[in-house]
RNA sequence: GGAUCCGUGGUGUAGUGGUUAACAUGCCUGCCUGUCACGCAGGAGAUCGUCGGUUCAAUCCCGAUCGGAUCCGCCA
């Protein structure tokens, strides 16, 4: 028997009581005669003594203890001495009186202690992945995650949802992102492609009459990563049949609630705020607002083009937009130059040309730009912007995309250097109706917002084929302090529909059919009305888990560039690899 | 594809165009019977990411390259 009890968990009830322990050496403090170690499993920390009066054999092997040595113990759990009390740590009222010790396993020194804040480089830890996981607030990291996957699928399951699995190896299809692509050995030429989600599947079991799926599912996407992207990741996929976009959201904030309750012991408050797509845009700049503070973008494009300033002015006659944020009593605490450097160069890689300022005084407005505007107009951006003095004005005047990119950008950097941020709130918000389409420059053509298999909102049909891009979707996004959790939408299950959306995206009737042929045919069938959304994991980890790269959720991520520096992965294969699956690599750059 | 930042003992940092590259921690050895950031004494440990250039001389300056991080594009 290696253990009948765990460290962390051991307390006074236990005095007196003999255990066996197994577990990794901590820290060992030996003082010549007496020898402390801090032992360490997955439940916590213990103090363990060894006295050479107690077992001289035990204290000769403790000697010898070095960090992360792998240990089993037995001993008679006693009761501290009041002074000898340790209150920082949870088993401190007791300890462990060794008398019997085997060592399971040695440990070269670790490149970098077992325990939190520690400095090691992101690097460092990866490469020493299976380490950096017996750290405790990685460990906590993926006790919450099973925590919070396992009320998913308890929630779910109480709801009648059917957990299928979908297909790793399948079809490459056009739209979206990047795939991954797998060789087939049996076809040559021929490839599979790792899903990017599971959406053709999850709507061919609606029509499978399954009513309810989800599945915790992986997705990969060859694309650039960023701190809160990884090339595969975890979602919870959802679909259901005879489906009500009211319905599904008011279960989804049910769900949400629930994991909030569960994980971290907060109630959310019902309904979720909703904004639109184009209130979040026009308010936040952003299609995924942190609604944590305020600071939102106000438009003032009429009382700009009063102005005597040519910049402004020509931006309204192009259609473009001159709009403001108001960072509260921030004036004294950037300097021209600050504003100018600093501030500006939140703005640029946005394409702003530049970022105008004005600082409210008593009576007026100070900065390059107060003097083209006169008492009449200051006084209304004034009272537009409810400024006040001490306040610091900051615009951008461009084309639309610009400005909302580059205020949006600018009001979450300010909100966070001005400290706006709560940090312990949870702010759920749903989006909704976002465009159906947007038009791709690169392709010359509209690509699908969301996915080709959104349903248009109704009452947009009939500006379809006229004005496709301000057609709008029944779609929704979960969106949780600033994050995009995934999103939603009611689906087309009227083929003639479908057939119509292919055809705006350019696809001619040929190539829908061998493309999403087998869905159409399906639909053929008297399939159901259906929707539903994916939420990622991750993030919701993430978010939990107050931290602020998606790798640390990951129990073996990928680094920027993709690759994996414990497995170095990916890595080349042999020719014989290559040849069985038909493949050459044209230039291997070495 | 583009931008910015980083790379120095195991780990984290400091530093300098020139002789022994510093500090903390960790590690090793010895001493120590109530520590829990144990203490004390001693010791080992670095091709300064790699390649090339400038220079009498490069860890330092320049270029390239590799690796890591963040962002834009890309991606829901």
């Amino acid at each position: 028997m290696y253990r009948n009890a765990n460290c962390g968990e051991l307390t006074e009830v236990s005095a007196g009581q003999k255990v066996t322990l197994a577990g990794w050496v901590q820290k060992r403090r030996d003082l010549g005669g007496v020898i402390f170690i801090d032992l360490r499993d997955r439940s916590g920390i213990v103090q363990i003594v060894f006295n050479p009066q107690v077992s001289q054999e035990a204290w000769n092997k403790a000697d010898k203890l070095r960090s992360e040595y792998c240990v089993t113990v037995t001993g008679e759990v006693t009761k501290r001495e009041p002074e000898a009390i340790n209150e920082k740590i949870k088993t401190g009222m007791i300890e462990v009186m060794i008398s019997d010790i085997t060592l399971l396993n040695k440990s070269k020194t670790p490149p970098f202690p077992i325990e939190d804040e520690i400095g090691a480089s992101e690097d460092v830890r990866l490469k020493y992945r299976y380490l950096d996981l017996r750290r405790p607030e990685m460990l906590e990291t993926l006790k919450m995650r099973h925590k919070i996957t396992h009320t998913l699928r308890e929630f779910l399951d109480g709801k009648g949802f059917l957990d299928v699995e979908t297909p790793i190896l399948t079809k490459s299809t056009p739209e979206g992102a990047r795939d991954y692509l797998v060789p087939s050995r049996v076809h040559p030429g021929e490839f599979y492609a790792l899903p990017q989600s599971p959406q053709l599947f999850k709507q061919l079991l609606m029509a499978s009459g399954i009513e309810k799926y989800y599945q915790i599912a992986r997705c990969f996407r060859d694309e650039d990563l960023r701190a809160d992207r990884q090339p595969e990741f975890t979602q919870v996929d959802m679909e259901m049949s005879f489906f009500e976009v009211e319905t599904f959201q008011n279960m989804i904030e049910d769900m949400l609630v629930r994991v909030m309750k569960d994980v971290k012991g907060i109630e959310i408050p019902r309904p979720f705020k909703r904004l639109t797509y184009a209130e979040a845009i026009d308010l936040y700049g952003s299609d995924k607002p942190d609604t944590r503070f305020g600071m939102t973008l106000i438009n003032l494009t009429d009382i700009a083009a009063d102005s005597t300033l040519k910049v402004f002015k020509e931006v309204q006659e192009k259609g473009g937009l001159v709009k403001a944020i108001n960072a509260k009593g921030a004036a004294s605490q950037f300097s021209r130059k600050q504003v100018d450097e600093d501030l500006k160069a939140i703005v640029t890689p946005y394409g702003a040309k530049g970022l105008a300022w004005l600082k409210v005084e008593e009576g007026g407005m100070k900065g390059p730009i107060a003097k083209f505007f006169d008492e009449a107009l200051t006084a209304r951006i004034i009272e537009r912007t409810n400024a006040e003095p001490g306040d610091l004005l900051l615009f951008v005047a461009d084309k639309k995309k610009i400005v909302a990119d580059s205020l949006g950008a600018l009001r979450l950097h300010l909100g966070k250097i001005l400290g706006l941020i709560d940090e312990k709130a949870f702010n759920f918000l749903w989006v909704t109706h976002f465009p159906l389409l947007s038009y791709s420059e690169e392709e010359h053509r509209y690509v699908a917002e969301h996915h080709p298999f959104t349903m248009p909102v109704v009452e947009d049909l009939d500006r379809i084929e006229s004005d496709p891009g301000s057609v709008r979707a029944q779609s929704f996004d979960m969106v949780l302090n600033g994050f995009e959790l995934g999103s939603g939408s009611q689906r087309i299950s009227d083929p003639e529909m479908q057939e119509r959306m292919f055809k705006l995206l350019g696809f001619t009737e040929e190539r829908a059919k061998k493309q999403f042929g087998f869905l159409l045919d399906a639909f053929e069938y008297g399939v159901p009305p259906h929707g539903g959304m994916a939420l990622g994991i991750d993030r919701i980890v993430m978010l939990l888990a107050g931290r602020t790269s998606l790798r640390d959720t990951i129990a073996f991520p990928k680094t920027a560039s993709a690759s994996d520096v414990m497995t170095k992965a990916p890595s080349e294969v042999s020719l014989a690899q290559l040849s069985e699956l038909h493949l050459d690599v044209a230039t291997i750059l070495k």
